[in-house]
DNA sequence: CATATATGATAGTTTTACTATTATTTTTGT
DNA sequence: ACAAAAATAATAGTAAAACTATCATATATG
């Protein structure tokens, strides 16, 4: 899957960034540094002081860009929201069966993502693996109801509602569906957390996805009748 | 249900502290007041310097206690797990039907806790509230796997143990188990955080505890063949 | 009642988060 | 090609947070 995206970009909601950092390459070096120094440092001992020396640019100039390290975050997870909506659609189109629908939506929110360089400047790889351990610091806060306000949560409802409409497809009659998604959402990347760091709360089947299957046998059991 | 605890109390990993909060009636203020104060303004916004003033206490007697404010959710997360397994211990007591234990259980991992004062100096519904919105910060660092080794999490896998035994008494062949349990607790309290903040991320049914009905349904079509 | 221990009062250090100012470079319109 | 405008760099500074240290005082304990 090669730069198929060449001329579309994912659109941000403004109200995370103070001047947009698509629209230069200083703004495009503070992302592409953001997500290798988050990555690697986690969230917490992130700094702009540090990021302004990975990029080698200075503090005041990343502060023309986000008015701090959460919005930037936040620009982050919105643009994940967004390019996992472009994906979501990419890979629904033209299926007929909604159950093959819902399986490849599955299949999208729950596994690794290995394509890369569909945008220059991003590292797909690195940005999920700052969305499983990050994300939820985002709206985990006291300012959540004014950030929803603003539209920052528009593209992670359209997600899920999207997805939900499917499962209504299959089951015009099924109750939960948002919760049903919102829930493999996060509960896919706790998942793939604790793989990693706390085997423990999971189960590890070797030579299987075992987070992509668990997922795809408890929603579709969920949904029968 | 009162003070039916009176005389046990809450065992905590000696890693979450510097001098155990229990043993002295500064410890208990500090768990008390911060517990009321990061209900209210949150984790981010707290600090030891706003902790002591609303105990009438210094910042430098709280940091005899605590290392860091991290370290102190971490103390009323483990306390939290702590409390949850004697629960699930008194609730599933002399209940012979698996069905019916994982029915108590699902119901105590999901369910708003009503049930007060049997602790003296811990607001336990507030605590659950801290638990929803605070709870992934905890784990979700580049410290987690050193936690780990230490014991941290200790609590929250015999929780999950003990519950995932229950699965494999009804279907002694479903894979996901731990998967499964984890993905209610930690997804129950991301339903909660929604219905109050995002509720376009979740289904809100009235009249009716859909947190629970939906988790419920949700395990039992899981674990059947 | 002497001693140890816990707490309070106070002050200080380092780092982070952020703002302000001026100089320099780059871009853009004509 | 060049002047004006805009963006960025360089530098400095402030306020608050996250600690650490010291000494005085209160409380508990043997």
């Amino acid at each position: 899957m090669k730069k198929f995206l060449s001329n579309i970009s994912i659109q941000v909601n403004p109200h995370s960034y103070l001047k947009d950092p698509e629209s230069s390459p200083l703004g495009k070096r503070i992302i592409a540094g953001s997500i290798e120094l988050i990555e690697e440092i986690g969230f917490e001992n992130f700094t702009f002081q540090k990021l302004a020396k990975t990029i080698k640019s200075t503090e005041a100039s990343v502060y023309r860009y986000f008015e701090s390290k959460h919005k930037l975050l936040q620009y982050l997870t919105i643009w994940y929201w967004g390019w996992l909506e472009y994906h979501f659609i990419f890979k629904t189109a033209n299926i007929d069966s909604p159950e093959e629908k819902l399986k490849r939506a599955i299949i999208l929110l729950t596994k690794p993502i290995d394509e890369d360089h569909s945008f220059a400047h991003i590292n797909e790889v690195k940005l999920q693996n700052i969305i499983i351990s990050e994300s939820p610091k985002v709206f985990l806060t006291k300012e959540v109801d004014q950030e929803n306000k603003a539209g920052v949560y528009t593209g992670y409802k359209m997600l899920v509602g999207r997805v939900s409409d499917i499962i209504l497809e299959i089951n015009p009659n099924y109750k939960y569906p948002h919760m049903l998604v919102s829930t493999i959402i996060e509960g896919a990347h706790n998942q793939r957390f604790f793989a990693d760091h706390l085997p423990g709360l999971t189960d590890i089947v070797k030579g299987e996805d075992a987070v992509t299957e668990f997922y795809k046998a408890m929603v579709f059991h969920a949904i029968k009748d």
